[in-house]
DNA sequence: AGTCACCTGATT
DNA sequence: AATCAGGTGACT
């Protein structure tokens, strides 16, 4: 499911649920989805807050939860505790009943607890948040200068800016007409703040998009509300020139792109 | 930069 | 049976 549109508006629906009764438990069915679960038992979820695609559950006593929904997760807000579904792979029980639930088919997701002082440890390799003062045309500039790599390999490294995944990134080189193998640091000036602008304007989009309840396993539907150019689109006309929307394989993932419209 | 491992389910 | 999947970290 979750690139970052997808996870910013879990963490809008956990902030819904607020406030928190304690955590009287954590439960997990592999030892390997949640890490130090008993750390947060007995303190309180003050705040849910997003880091590129982690979630963050800020708890009392300076400690936080770090989950991470890989490609399947979801986080849910479960009224009994008792009644889980049967994907759940871990989760949290608070002293009202109610649960706090990693949801996850494909069981990829991972919990982890730490202190307030290890965060900046823990996200040493996430480059700046899309919306923030700090992602910057020069800092897309000065990254893109410092790589061999092709452009939709290093736009999804999530050192380049945090949060783009395999759809947005696709999504966001076409509005900048770039050819995903081109190496990014060919690409002009002009280009990348072409590119800075359309991750902004991509990921703004698909956040009202799947907050107006438009996302769907698989991605958007047809005529559905975010207008998916590229990704998944291959053997279809482009919506721009109407060339055909080829598939290529890049560090063993699929890239969609039109061949007519991004050089 | 590519490949595998981690997992499961859907699709070809 | 093989391939695909919105991710990431550890290999080569």
């Amino acid at each position: 499911m979750p690139e970052l549109p997808e996870v910013e508006c879990v963490a809008e629906r956990l902030r819904a649920a607020a406030p928190w009764a304690r955590i009287v438990r954590a439960g997990q069915f592999r030892p390997s989805t949640m890490q130090d679960g008993r750390m947060a038992v007995g303190r309180r979820i003050d705040g849910v807050e997003r880091r590129g695609k982690n979630l963050l559950l800020r708890l009392s006593g300076g400690w936080f939860a770090r989950v991470h929904l890989r490609m399947t997760g979801d986080l849910l807000v479960l009224a009994d505790a008792r009644l889980r579904p049967e994907t759940v792979r871990a989760w949290f029980e608070l002293e009202d009943g109610r649960a706090v639930a990693l949801d996850d088919p494909r069981a990829l997701g991972r919990i982890s607890l730490h202190k307030e002082q290890e965060e900046a440890e823990l996200f040493r390799s996430l480059g700046p948040e899309p919306f923030s003062p700090e992602f910057t045309p020069e800092a897309l500039e000065a990254s893109a200068r410092a790589t061999e790599r092709a452009a939709k390999i290093w736009l999804m490294d999530q050192r380049t800016v945090a949060g783009l995944g395999n759809i947005y990134a696709a999504e966001a080189l076409f509005e900048a007409g770039i050819d995903p193998r081109r190496p990014a640091r060919r690409l002009s000036r002009a280009r990348l703040g072409r590119l800075h602008g359309a991750v902004r304007e991509v990921l703004s989009l698909a956040i009202e998009s799947v907050r107006a309840g438009y996302a769907r396993p698989g991605g958007f539907a047809e005529g559905e509300f975010y207008p998916v150019a590229v990704y998944g689109r291959e053997g279809e006309p482009c919506r721009r020139c109407g060339g055909t929307v080829k598939r290529i394989r890049q560090g063993g993932r699929s890239t969609y792109y039109c061949p007519k419209c991004q050089k």
